[in-house]
DNA sequence: CATGAATGAGCCTTCATTCAT
DNA sequence: TATGAATGAAGGCTCATTCAT
């Protein structure tokens, strides 16, 4: 009962930090962000984040990886609950993907933002759960390959590419207006998907 | 006489001093760059990069600045010397986008990597030369539009930014990967007009 | 009955602690030392060792007499023993001084290495049983004045001083010293006695 | 000219450095003394401390090197003069090793103390100028050995870091007083030399 | 008594920028 | 113009000490 207790403290104080982050670094970005904003955002002495972090790297990296997980998991769950044919099955992902990430806006800001800087500028780190994001989207694109629902003659790989780099791009604008409007982000999500689908020509 | 020689030593240092920035910012990014070592790589005195820039932040966007336009030059160039459809034409704008780019790897992982920082952080810089990239971008699916080759119901701005998106993730890929080959450019680009245009669906 | 147990089990982790601080002072000296490493040294919680001791200065001090006031009762019973003249005792003290010291290398590297910082920069600390050492062999000098066994026109105190000076010097390159040889000790022993008693003149 | 007076300027500063060095290291130690103190001390910006050091290890080492040099530059020069017999040259060594290092008592109170701490901790820094300091005293005993007039089973290096040891202990006394007696260190300078010479036997 | 998570003051070092030459 | 030595503000990180459990 204790462990949890404890096991709860820091866990919880552990997610204060890097939801203090993750404002903090949406707000200023990486590089102009103070550990001592964090740490007065997420409430804690700034001592304290380095019982939970290596350090300011680390604590990037791990934001990283714990909103990525986090983005996973709701794609792949609310994925699987459809049973559509690879249009709808892209078009939901392209609208969880918006939606997800513009739930909230500051991790809207900071995953188109932050992660390209990230994969090349932080030392030895490969970004293993972007790659997994990438590998879901990828996956997606093989087996419709494999239905026959998307064109044999195209690398799902680059494709998958393409596809988030597209999205990503879209975000970052969404992101950075002030005022999002729910009826504009279902507007581009349909115009995304159309347009990946039945392609630019008439 | 004697003021265009000067004008032409100036331009001159000012070029090495972007030419180094870019290396510099390519191989380090932005933050992670030193003035001095910008300055050694240029052949200056650290204080010279003062006389032609305000500070290292002007001297970002200035770099932002002059290869965008050199970029917008040469692809309008390039463009207007094609009276083909809207297909060729996108074809050949991806083409050489990516040819443009990775001409230069340094300026792949520049125009890639610290774009969207700068575009965020960097006080009071709205961007205006990636602004008049998307423009042409965007003037191109218009002009397909009303030749009825690109469907009307797609927004050209929206489509523009999703383009763009699309070809800076690949071209990100492409621009860390250590070695380029040439047919692997040429496929990726073929392919990924053939997506746009075609669409995904067979 | 249980006040004495308590009292034993209080001395029992009090000395655990000192002798945790004793071997990680002569690893890596004072202030190289984290108070949590001669905790985890210790076997007991960072908090613990400020049950026992005010501060990070007081652990040293208390080191210092702890171990000083061993070395003195050693030498003081040691000494008792013999009867014979000046030279025999002085060069038992000074064998004895050696052994005491070597018999634990720790013990030598503290003693030789930090003993002159605290007397100086440890606040208000008179360092009162290191005078206690020098008065013993003081001491032992002005008797060997009184008995005309030693010059009377050196002055004890001095003298003592060099003594004590010569043997720590000679000691603390002993004790950086890898490898201990025993006859090595005993060699330089009783050549440091022969140069005190007889001189450098032949 | 313009490179004598550039260099002078160095030189200045390095010296301003290496004196405000001196000040706080005998004030306060090494490990209680801040850069900024010692930057304010020498009149100059913290960083550019880092202009001549590389850290405040390289600091606290440049200045062992720098004053031990001066030390044995003036020890030798001055004892070239003598062509006295050992008794003599070693009178005047232990009267010359106590007037320079006296002659500035933040000198004393620097190499007493902190010589040792840094011979240990300092990572990798053998300390060689010492070494020298200690070759020459142990030259001076060896040269006796041949002419006859120092006992031929002493052993030559352990004599000299004897005698370096009383030699600094007792001049750690002296640099602790407030105030400084010619005399009286003329005193002890003569009895240290009948000590060692005649020995303490009558 | 014992614990060890949390604190936050403090410090070394970096580096963009200036300015005397 | 050009230089590069000097500046000093700023910040990441450490670690002695505390205190709730």
């Amino acid at each position: 009962m204790v462990e949890a207790v404890k096991q709860k403290g820091n866990n919880e104080k552990r997610r204060r930090i890097l939801d203090g982050a993750l404002k903090a670094f949406a707000k200023k970005g990486f590089y102009n962000t103070k550990v001592s904003e964090i740490a007065s955002e997420a409430g804690v002495a700034d001592g304290t984040i380095y019982l939970y972090f290596k350090n300011k790297d680390d604590l990037l990296i791990s934001l990283f990886e714990d909103r990525m997980e986090w983005i996973i998991e709701r794609l792949s769950s609310e994925m699987e609950q459809t049973d559509g044919g690879f249009a709808e099955k892209l078009a939901l992902f392209i609208r969880l993907h918006f939606m997800l990430v513009l739930e909230n806006q500051d991790l809207a800001e900071f995953i188109t933002v932050e992660l390209r800087q990230s994969a090349k500028f932080v030392k030895e780190y490969s970004n293993p759960k972007f790659g997994d994001y990438l590998k879901m989207l990828q996956g997606l694109l093989e087996q419709a390959q494999q239905a026959g629902e998307l064109r044999q003659e195209l690398d799902a790989r680059l494709v998958s590419r393409a596809i988030f780099g597209a999205l990503d791009e879209v975000l970052l604008q969404l992101s950075l207006s002030t005022k999002l409007d729910v009826a504009e982000v279902e507007r581009r999500t349909a115009m995304l998907s159309d347009m990946f689908i039945g392609g630019l020509a008439p």
